[in-house]
RNA sequence: GGUUCCGUAGCUCAGUUGGUUAGAGCGUUCGGUUUACAUCCGAAAGGUCAGAGGUUCGAGUCCUCUCGGAACCACCA
């Protein structure tokens, strides 16, 4: 054996000895319990980071502990589509190219966006390997298999019987330049100076507020007040309460507007009076639903102004904003313009052009059926929160969540199941790759005039059915004359099925058994998106939620306590520390870095202490040996026969031994892993080699001495092994060779196994 | 602005329901080559637990306020 372990030497070769052994295989056995984890699927857009380490670190230590405890264990791996990241990271790639979606129909850019996720794909199962997660691969899965996509486009097509699904008009962030809507990721914030308009609303019925016939608002956009209806004030307001009982005029369209109350006003801001338009402004969108307000669109998804704007029509809204600008002075309604003011814009990644937020047509689902049971079972603790601070965040997003957008304009994912019968709906739009490559726009009902359906649906980039389009929900094309929606469901909706997905819902002998799972682990920043869905959809079909647990960790943050990012430069990257020191090391050293689930800076101290510690072992294995050869005697296996032969520091070590494993085991309940890592460390170091391998050199009875030694030593390694899995079997698998059984399937160190049952007392 | 969290040794952090002299890793200082390990061994220095007040027999831990920091959400017509 070498001075110093060599965790390059070992590493990759025990993961195949583990793999070969079919300890990772999980089986149906009745005679055993089931203990199931299900790997947060991380996302196929590019190779795992720092907190997917963490994350795998974690559960593998939970699956190796249960396993050696004799549970019969599963751990699933996958990866996610993760659909709109996937996208625009594939875009990106394209853009080197100078090309862009635009550039395909659906089906080809679906192909192209595989072949590139394929690749990513087999790099992160390859750093899961390297971690020397013991998942089981015969179960992988990928978000967008046939077994996936027939479930979650089952799920939808018992929601929709269900009288849960619904189209209903959502607001977008919709880029006229680019002709697509965007993700909230995608839309950057920029600084931007706009001139601030204040404009005179005319108070009808000669009556007066303040002296004036008229109230001011300001606004930077004074082209939308063509389709605005309503004013709104603070109830707070009491000054202004007066104007609710008035009538006012549209300043450019003359028609007669009212006036509402909303928390929502900041009566500091302008003159505390507002303008109410619903169908290009996230807020005022919001207010009109809670208030009913009619929701009247001014553009056209060219980016020009329809026929609401009067003799603007056509115009582009640029040019609208200042003509309409002089409209207002004609009419003497500007009151002034400030044009320092300072807002921030919306604008697209991509070019940078203004976002308009847009209505349009999306698919929703009802929550509030689903919520309800969701939100109760941790209520009522049949689902618990680890650690348990982190429940309020999960108990605040319940009760405010609200029906749920599940559509994307995106290629990238399950495409949902509904089409449309071109010949009854015949105002859809669409836009297509003719034949010449050529982009053609139009309603179906025009273009079908010129071109085949064949044709259109071949090179079909985008369908836009209006709110009351006619549809059927099928998983086949149900006639000659249909097309189908070109959206797609949000990722969440497919991952947030992944339990039933995975296990083979509903009549799979695996889902009968290892299903609901044991612990669901993960971090905390998905609570709302991801963790909150699966019981959703968990007890929807199933009646049970689909975990017991959940342990939320926290997030790893840089060296500098700041959010890793790019645009920063302090993204740690795992392949450095793995290749330095270990996997063994890097997993136990973040492990530790992270007691409560609070996030944390990157424990590169830690890290190096656990390095260290793997070589302290490994020495310890070496000295044994070493001592165990010049006795030259045979070393007796521990067993109460030497009871009577045991000196105080033999019962004090084997004593804390028993606290030790106490110890762990308790701490592993609690998933609070940092402490249970930290017991071992000092048991091993301080107490076991410092103080009593230190003590054997004196000793008359070696063999008596190296004999409990060895049975500490041994069982130690087990209860290190969930932690640290590559030592500890390197060195079982080297002194121990004559042991028929890998260190992964032993048996984990019990009580009740040892002799001198007093000894806690 | 809303929500959540944090402020403990030079640095990064533990400290579970309040209970003896407040701990770890790294760093620092001094001393070591002892049957393995210098990725080692032995020893030491270093904390008015952000500040103020309160509850209590007892507070790093519970409550209130002040100051400082972080993250998420909404970012504002």
């Amino acid at each position: 054996m070498e001075k110093r372990y060599d965790h390059q030497k070992w590493e990759s070769k025990i993961y195949s000895l583990w793999e070969e052994s079919g300890a990772f295989k999980a089986k149906v056995d009745k005679s055993k319990k089931p203990y199931t984890i299900l790997l947060p699927p991380p996302n196929a857009s590019g190779k795992m980071h720092i907190g997917n380490v963490l994350m795998i670190a974690i559960e593998d230590l939970l699956i190796r502990w249960k396993r050696m405890q004799g549970f019969s264990t599963l751990w699933t791996p996958g990866t996610d589509h993760a659909g709109f990241e996937t996208q625009i990271t594939f875009e990106r790639e394209l853009r080197k190219n100078g090309k862009s979606r635009m550039d395909f129909d659906r089906q080809s850019l679906y192909k192209n966006i595989w072949d590139f996720v394929i690749e990513n794909r087999e790099l992160i199962n390859d750093q899961i390997k390297q971690m020397g997660a013991s998942v089981d691969w015969d179960k992988y899965t990928f978000m967008l298999d046939n077994k996936v996509i027939k479930i979650v486009t089952d799920t939808f097509k018992k929601l929709h019987k269900d009288k849960l699904v619904y189209r209903d008009d959502y607001m977008v962030n919709y880029c006229p330049n680019c002709g697509t809507t965007f993700a909230d990721l995608e839309v950057k914030h920029i600084k931007r100076k706009d001139p601030l308009v204040y404009v005179k609303f005319p108070i009808s019925d000669n009556k007066k507020f303040k002296g004036k016939d008229h109230v001011v608002v300001a606004t930077v956009r004074p082209e939308t007040i063509f389709v605005d209806t309503h004013l709104a004030i603070n109830p707070k307001d009491k000054h202004k309460r007066q104007l609710l009982s008035f009538k006012f005029q549209n300043p450019l369209t003359g028609k007669k507007m009212e006036i509402i109350e909303d928390e929502f006003v900041d009566m500091e801001f302008g003159t505390g009076v507002v303008k109410i338009t619903p169908a290009h402004d996230k807020n005022d969108f919001e207010v009109a639903k809670k208030h009913g307000l009619k929701i009247i669109s001014l553009l056209n998804l060219d980016g020009r102004l329809n026929e609401k704007s009067e003799d603007l029509e056509g115009q582009k809204v640029i040019n609208a904003r200042e003509k309409t600008i002089d409209i207002l002075k004609q009419k003497g309604l500007v009151e002034k313009i400030d044009e320092d003011y300072q807002h921030t814009v919306s604008v697209c990644y991509k070019g940078g052009h203004d976002i308009e937020p847009t209505i349009l047509p999306n698919w929703f689902i009802k929550v509030d059926p689903l919520k309800k049971p969701a939100h109760e079972v941790v209520k009522k603790g049949q689902v618990k929160i680890y650690p348990k601070w982190q429940e309020k965040k999960y108990h605040k997003w319940m009760k405010d969540m609200h029906d749920w957008p599940i559509s994307r304009q995106v290629v990238w994912g399950i495409r949902i199941p509904a089409w449309y019968d071109v010949d009854e709906n015949k105002n859809l739009k669409i836009t297509f790759l003719s034949k010449q490559k050529e982009t053609i726009t139009g309603t179906v009902g025009n273009l079908l005039k010129e071109y085949s359906l064949a044709e259109i649906e071949k090179g079909l980039q985008t369908l836009l059915a209006p709110k009351g389009a006619v549809y059927k929900i099928s998983t086949e094309k149900p006639g000659e004359r249909y097309l189908q929606e070109t959206d797609t469901f949000d990722t969440w909706f497919s991952s947030g099925q992944w339990p039933l997905t995975t296990l083979g819902y509903p009549d799979s002998k695996d889902f009968q058994y290892f299903y609901p799972t044991d612990v669901l682990e993960t971090g905390w920043e998905i609570l709302p998106f991801w963790v909150s869905r699966m019981l959703m959809f968990g007890i929807y079909l199933t009646g049970k939620a689909p975990f017991k647990d959940i342990y939320l960790h926290g997030l790893v943050r840089a060296m500098d306590g700041r959010k890793m990012s790019k645009s920063l430069g302090n993204v740690i990257s795992p392949d450095e520390y793995l290749e330095k020191y270990g996997a063994d090391a890097l997993r136990v050293g973040l492990i530790s870095g992270t007691a409560n689930g609070k996030d944390f800076n990157f424990p590169k101290d830690k890290i190096l202490a656990y390095r260290n510690f793997a070589n302290k072992i490994w020495n310890m294995a070496r000295f044994m040996n070493l001592m165990i050869e010049e006795s030259n005697k045979n070393i007796p296996i521990y067993s109460k026969t030497l009871e009577s032969k045991l000196k105080k520091q033999d019962k004090d070590i084997i004593m804390s031994l028993e606290k030790t494993i106490k110890k762990v085991n308790n701490s592993l309940e609690k998933y609070r892993f940092a402490e249970a890592s930290e017991t071992i460390y000092h048991f091993m170091w301080d107490e076991l080699a410092s103080n009593y391998l230190e003590s054997i050199k004196d000793r008359n009875d070696k063999e008596i001495a190296l004999s409990i030694f060895r049975h500490i030593y041994l069982n130690s390694l087990k209860l290190l092994h969930p932690f640290m899995p590559f030592v500890t079997e390197a060195i079982w698998q080297n002194i121990f060779k004559s042991s028929d059984k890998p260190l992964i399937i032993s048996s984990w160190p019990s009580l009740q196994t040892l002799p001198n049952k007093n000894i806690n007392k």
